[in-house]
DNA sequence: ACCGCCGGGTGCC
DNA sequence: ACCGCCGGGTGCC
């Protein structure tokens, strides 16, 4: 009987299309984005798949062992997937191992409870198989259910319903029997605090950096010298792609593979993918280090490219382009080491029209041109796989393959070895399994190892299209010129589809966006491709497993894999999870399993789980920041950095007018804390404190709409009215928020009545698969398609008017003095200007345009070219280049430079310091050669004066979003926060 | 014999 | 499955 895979992944996801931060990181107490805020009351936590409670656990059986070839070890963890279009039993619940090969269904009546538990989503249901009997047919599992209390009853109920009594207790499950039927000692699960929680979590990428294995000298053909740390990197990344290790959690048990984790065992070596996370702060040279691996680090350890001092002749390109010294390459090659004609035309040409930087269609003898000694060594395959070129590393997922050598003697050993159901050969599996009881390992065979393709050489860069020019600057840079290295940018419209071509290349840099827009379609020619790497920069944008680019990353074809990212999570332990799936981290690559096994532990504060998250994390990652040390020394000196906070005073009539808002404001506010609504009301609150803040910038950056009072809303057009407010406000800030359906920046916002704010055609998508139930995914408020708000089409003239009846404040006076000192003092240091709110920024253009100072301005609005443009212009020294950045607090993203900058002004206080952090390192970094002064302006006797009061007792205090705090102590703390700001 | 009992066939959902 | 269940064969002890 052909074997029924089903993968468990889609399945699981769809339930898990909630947005929200189950597990959030976010720095700030009254957080800075209405989402954020609203998702960290605690509610969401319920609706989380890592969070929820436990209800208890049920002993069941499997049955139909005897259909399937899927095996389990005594403690394995098993998933259940529903099947409704069994024909046998609509009702049916597929058992499956960690492998996703199918082992039987739960019994028929059992399933009947769990279709409804599981259809209704009143529970996850998880299984574990305590222990093996010595049968063909059945065996036990122990299941569990977890989901939002409020859903308790309605589980209890259904199972009671039909005599099944639901076991509860704190160590239920946890327990397992042993084979003779003896228990093992309940192990105790070790409850985490917030704090101690936050502190691991906030370390967890810390001390990453210990020094892995010694340094490395990169291959001739670098040219810069690398750094002791970047030695330190290289030394590293070529170990863990040369390296033939087990991936954490697994042990050699003499032939078998165990994962101590899953108590699953495989019979062939699971290998994961070589490579990691290359998590170096920004500034550390990570696109060197990288430039430097591929060319260090071809097969065998061997050099790529290795400038031509042995190559006996120079070949013809069909392509040589002229050096830049305009030589045809002729007259040079003597002294240039023998380098042949066109071995460097491709430096430079990138600049102009970066299409092509060197195409080399030189097809003959490929390998010959690349590393001599590959040819004399044949192919061997490091000596643990057959090299089997014609076989594509193509998983076989869950495929039961039948190699049963040696089986017998080494399970012995093994106190799991008790058998099941035989491996035996061919497909077909016979009915009846010996009376001899032909022992067989209670293993999955596992995939198919996918052995290296001895043809693949070619490295896959992508990053995000800002970044594009850095790679082709630094391969520029970094690449000796006689080297000739094949770099081609695929990107345009006229890109070159031909996977022949593709495939010859040294290096191939694309975008995320090119790569997804190639998946969409048919016959993607990058993934038709063998890649011996594929290096995603700024690999954190893949964090959203459901994005068109995470779904094509994730469909590469290559033998190493490697992310760079200076931040590998941004709020949330479920960012890692996409990263782990594309490095093939068995068996986290499978959802389900990266939630039981690590995810929900670590957020519901299991200490063991944690160090497993801890184990995982430090095994494929490298981590150092500007202040890591190596042998007592900082990895960079960098300039001194200073801040200094500049307080301001109002003048007398914005003071009076100040108050009246903020009297006006904690009469609202202390009328939800005396009601005990204030997180009902959050979005209000926020309102309030937002415009405030406002405020303290300039009266006018309010706008005339934003002037209501919390008074409840009696009319449609009042609603719609306050909605659009909010919304304005959401936006207004220049913050970049989050919708919590997609998780990435919204795109045509909308705002619902219940003031959450989300993508148009994401709702719409929530509205249409919902209909009538359809709720708010934040808060679950019913929702509308005719009730969703959108930003109105922006009344230019009031933008206009703004402008034409200017008038200054107090905060802009401040600015622009010190603006004006520091250019009569020396006008060639250049300075950032930050604010949270881009209206701000509209604002200070007209002072600085009246003093004559050339500025540029960078925002969240601008695209990718147009900000590229912007930094170049601000970097450039040439004469009458910009003085001043505009800059918008979290606009660009991060990775962009702005060294040039030496002065930083900070507006105003941002609630998350780690943003204003992040944006200070865009100048203070390497290539910084003077000081960095910071200035932080903070009106006197303000909302701000609190903000900076409260922040630094944050940094110290912890809750928030951990899953561990109870919701009501979070909330009052919030509450507490809000109270401290109005000075209630 | 409209039962009980025996023993063979059979077996997930 | 060394079970349960089904249905046919059988029938005092």
């Amino acid at each position: 009987m052909p074997k029924q895979v089903v993968y468990l992944q889609g399945t699981m996801q769809s339930r898990w299309w909630f947005g929200g931060a189950g597990f959030s990181f976010a720095d700030d107490p009254v957080t800075e984005t209405l989402s954020q805020a609203i998702r960290g009351t605690g509610e969401e936590l319920d609706r989380e798949p890592d969070a929820g409670v436990l209800f208890g656990s049920l002993h069941g059986s499997v049955v139909g062992l005897r259909y399937y070839t899927g095996v389990v070890n005594k403690g394995e963890m098993v998933s259940l997937v529903r099947q409704p279009q069994n024909p046998f039993d609509r009702n049916a619940v597929m058992v499956a191992n960690v492998y996703g090969s199918q082992v039987g269904h739960i019994k028929r009546e059992l399933a009947a409870s769990l279709a409804n538990i599981m259809d209704n989503n009143f529970a996850r249901v998880e299984g574990v198989v305590p222990f093996r009997v010595n049968n063909q047919f059945t065996m036990p599992v122990v299941l569990s259910f977890w989901g939002r209390e409020e859903n308790r009853d309605a589980v209890v109920r259904q199972l009671t319903s039909r005599g099944f009594k639901l076991q509860t207790g704190p160590t239920v499950g946890k327990s397992i029997m042993r084979v003779d039927g003896s228990r093992d000692p309940p192990r105790k699960t070790v409850l985490l605090t917030a704090e101690e929680l936050k502190n691991a979590f906030d370390n967890l990428f810390e001390n990453l950096m210990e020094d892995k294995n010694g340094e490395r000298e990169a291959a001739e053909a670098v040219c810069t010298p690398l750094l002791p740390h970047q030695k330190q990197a290289l030394s590293w990344m070529c170990v863990c792609e040369n390296n033939t290790a087990l991936p954490p959690f697994w042990e050699d048990k003499g032939g078998l593979f165990y994962n101590t984790l899953t108590h699953s065992s495989v019979r062939e070596r699971p290998l994961r993918v070589r490579g990691g996370i290359l998590a170096d702060d920004m500034g550390l040279g990570k696109t060197l280090t990288t430039i430097a691996l591929i060319l260090s680090n071809f097969h065998h350890g061997k050099p790529l490219c290795e400038p031509e001092k042995s190559s006996p002749e120079p070949k013809a390109y069909t392509t040589a382009r002229k050096t830049p010294e305009g030589k045809s390459g002729d007259g040079d090659q003597a002294e240039a080491s023998g380098a042949p004609a066109g071995h460097s035309p491709c430096k430079r040409a990138s600049q102009a029209v970066p299409q092509v930087l060197c195409v080399d269609m030189v097809e003959e003898d490929g390998d010959e041109d690349w590393v001599p000694e590959q040819k004399a060594k044949g192919r061997p395959q490091g000596g643990k796989s057959k090299a089997t070129p014609t076989k594509k590393a193509a998983k076989t997922k869950g495929k039961a393959v039948s190699t049963s050598k040696k089986g017998g003697a080494v399970l012995e050993d093994l106190d799991f070895a008790a058998a099941l159901s035989g491996l035996t050969q061919g497909a077909p599996q016979k009915k009846r399994v010996g009376k001899g009881k032909s022992v067989v390992a209670p293993v999955e065979a596992s995939s198919s190892q996918s052995t290296d393709d001895p043809a693949a050489r070619a490295t896959l860069i992508i990053c995000p299209v800002s970044v594009l020019s850095n790679w082709l600057d630094q391969l520029e840079q970094h690449v000796r010129a006689d080297v000739k290295l094949n770099v081609y940018l695929y990107y345009g419209s006229e890109r070159n589809r031909d996977t022949h071509f593709l495939s010859s290349q040294h290096v191939v840099l694309t975008t995320y966006n090119v790569l997804a827009a190639d998946h969409s379609g048919s016959a993607s020619p990058l993934h038709a491709v063998s890649w011996l790497r594929v290096v995603l920069d700024e690999g954190h944008v893949i964090r959203n497993p459901n994005a068109q680019q995470s779904k094509a990353v994730l469909n590469l074809n290559t033998q190493r894999r490697w992310i760079l990212s200076g931040t590998p999570i941004q709020n949330n332990l479920r960012d890692l999870w996409m990263l782990v799936a594309f490095l093939r981290l068995k068996p986290f690559d499978v959802r389900e399993w990266w939630n039981r096994v690590i995810q929900r532990p670590v957020t519901q504060g299991d200490k063991t789980g944690l160090q497993n998250l801890q184990a995982l994390v430090k095994c494929i990652t490298l981590r150092r920041t500007k202040t890591s040390r190596v042998c007592g020394r900082p990895l960079v000196s960098l300039p001194e950095r200073s801040v200094r906070i500049e307080e301001v005073e109002l003048t007398q009539k914005e003071r009076e007018e100040y108050e009246l808002a903020r009297t006006e404001g904690r009469t609202t506010i202390s009328r939800y804390v005396a009601e005990g609504t204030v997180l009902r009301n959050y979005a209000d609150v926020l309102a309030i404190l937002v415009r405030l803040r406002q405020f303290c910038c300039h009266p006018d950056l309010l706008g005339k709409t934003t002037t209501y009072t919390g008074v409840v809303a009696v009319t449609p057009a009042e609603l719609r009215e306050r909605l659009i407010v909010k919304l304005r406000l959401v936006l207004g800030t220049g913050s970049d928020e989050e919708c919590a359906v997609c998780l990435d920046s919204v795109r045509l916002p909308v705002i619902t009545h219940c003031a959450h704010v989300y993508c148009r055609p994401c709702i719409a998508e929530v509205i249409r698969s919902e209909q009538e139930q359809a709720r708010c995914p934040l808060c679950r408020s019913q929702i509308k398609a005719s009730e969703l708000v959108e930003f109105p089409q922006e009344e230019e003239e009031e933008e206009s008017n703004l402008l034409e009846n200017w008038r200054s404040s107090s905060k802009v006076d401040a600015l622009m003095s010190s603006l004006l000192r520091l250019r009569s003092e020396d006008d060639s240091i250049r300075s950032l200007v930050v604010s949270q709110f881009t209206r701000f920024l509209t604002l200070l253009e007209i002072p600085l345009r009246e003093e004559g100072f050339k500025f540029v301005r960078l925002d969240g609005t601008m695209s990718q070219k147009r900000r590229a443009q912007v930094i170049q212009e601000f970097q450039s020294d040439a004469p009458g280049s910009p003085l001043i950045m505009l800059l918008s607090l979290k606009s660009g993203g991060v990775g962009i430079n702005l060294s040039a900058a030496s002065r930083v002004f900070l507006m105003d206080p941002a609630w998350n310091p780690a943003a204003e952090d992040q944006c200070v390192d865009r100048c203070h970094r390497l290539g910084q050669k003077r000081d960095v002064v910071i200035t932080k302006f903070i009106v006197k006797g303000s909302v701000e004066e609190n903000m900076v009061k409260i922040q630094r007792q944050k940094q110290d205090l912890v809750e928030k979003a951990f899953g561990t705090k109870n919701p009501s102590e979070r909330k009052t703390s919030r509450v507490d926060e809000i109270r401290a700001l109005m000075e209630l």
